[in-house]
DNA sequence: ACCGCACCCTGAGCGC
DNA sequence: TGCGCTCAGGGTGCGG
């Protein structure tokens, strides 16, 4: 699922792709609940804008369209952002895959899954944007034009600071790790990292908010950065559907120490790694490490 | 204000 | 072989 990192490495990668280039055309899916914006506005307001610049914030991709427009890519869970002509068996059916032998690799073709398709006025590849849930969002924002879900984010993961977490904390009775998934609080968090970062400060998911110390805060926003800043460097985790816009695979996730890891020994103390549910999401921890 | 929970969706994995 | 069931999960919105 993408959480920062894997938007991270989404935007670095595709920003080259987009960039520069003027649309020529823009091919969706029928109108569902994915479009905030109605296709047929996003064909009509997009064409012939230029690709002035794509940015990040939290989770959300922004491309930064003709003079002043911007628009809004949420990945959701199973959101993936690529170039046209990609090769991978990720984007394939395990029953597709199967038929495969172990070597082959296909190039993928816009299927029912591929709500958004972007393609350019020069020769180069046209931009997917393919989510096989329909989790993910896409809203065209006018020049100008507020965003409710922008203007809601918190401090950027990346940037967050341990005293940010502690004052969002106090006098409240929800897991910390409810508060650390909120992204008032901390924006681009998500299950995997927050239960990373919840080992790495040596805190229990389902301890109450409120009864964290600022030490512990320190130790999160710190851990904030370093698993965010590692999974980027290493490409960001492939767990379930996420794909590099290039088509490779992330490595981070061969470096969680809890997450889906349930009845593995603790990296640190041997410990079996429990599962438990908290606030609707599956948590991870170490009984011994995390207090 | 805060909190728990239902909902949107589809594919994998399971038991029968 | 294939059916039907359950589970996963980000973010929103509602009811208590």
């Amino acid at each position: 699922m993408p959480e920062l990192p894997e938007v991270e490495v989404t935007r670095r990668r595709i920003a080259p792709v987009m960039v520069g280039r003027t649309l020529r055309e823009v091919r969706t899916t029928a109108p569902s609940y994915f479009f905030l914006t109605q296709p047929d506005v996003l064909a009509r307001e997009l064409r012939g804008a230029k690709v002035e610049g794509l940015v990040r914030a939290g989770k959300y991709l922004i491309a930064e369209v003709g003079s002043g427009a911007r628009l809004l890519l949420h990945l959701g869970m199973t959101g993936q952002l690529f170039a046209a002509g990609v090769s991978s068996l990720r984007l394939l059916s395990a029953t597709a895959r199967a038929s495969l032998a172990p070597e082959e690799q296909v190039a993928f073709e816009p299927d029912p899954h591929t709500h958004l398709q972007l393609c350019f006025a020069d020769e180069g590849p046209d931009v997917l944007f393919r989510d096989v849930r329909k989790f993910g969002k896409v809203q065209l924002l006018a020049a100008g034009e507020r965003s409710e879900r922008l203007d809601k984010l918190g401090t950027d993961a990346l940037e967050i600071r341990g005293e940010q977490i502690f004052r969002a904390s106090r006098k409240r009775k929800v897991a910390i790790k409810s508060l650390l998934l909120d992204q008032a609080v901390v924006a681009g968090s998500g299950n995997i990292y927050a239960d990373e970062v919840l080992f790495l400060s040596g805190v229990r998911p389902g301890r109450a908010a409120g009864r964290v110390t600022r030490a512990e805060t320190e130790r999160m926003a710190c851990g904030f950065h370093r698993v965010m800043q590692r999974s980027i460097e290493t490409g960001g985790s492939s767990i379930s559907d996420y794909i590099a816009p290039d088509g490779s695979d992330g490595a981070y996730q061969d470096e969680r120490r809890v997450y889906a890891r349930t009845g593995e020994p603790c990296t640190v103390c041997g410990t079996p790694i429990r599962r438990k549910v908290i606030g609707q999401r599956s948590s991870h921890y170490c009984p011994r490490c995390q207090k």
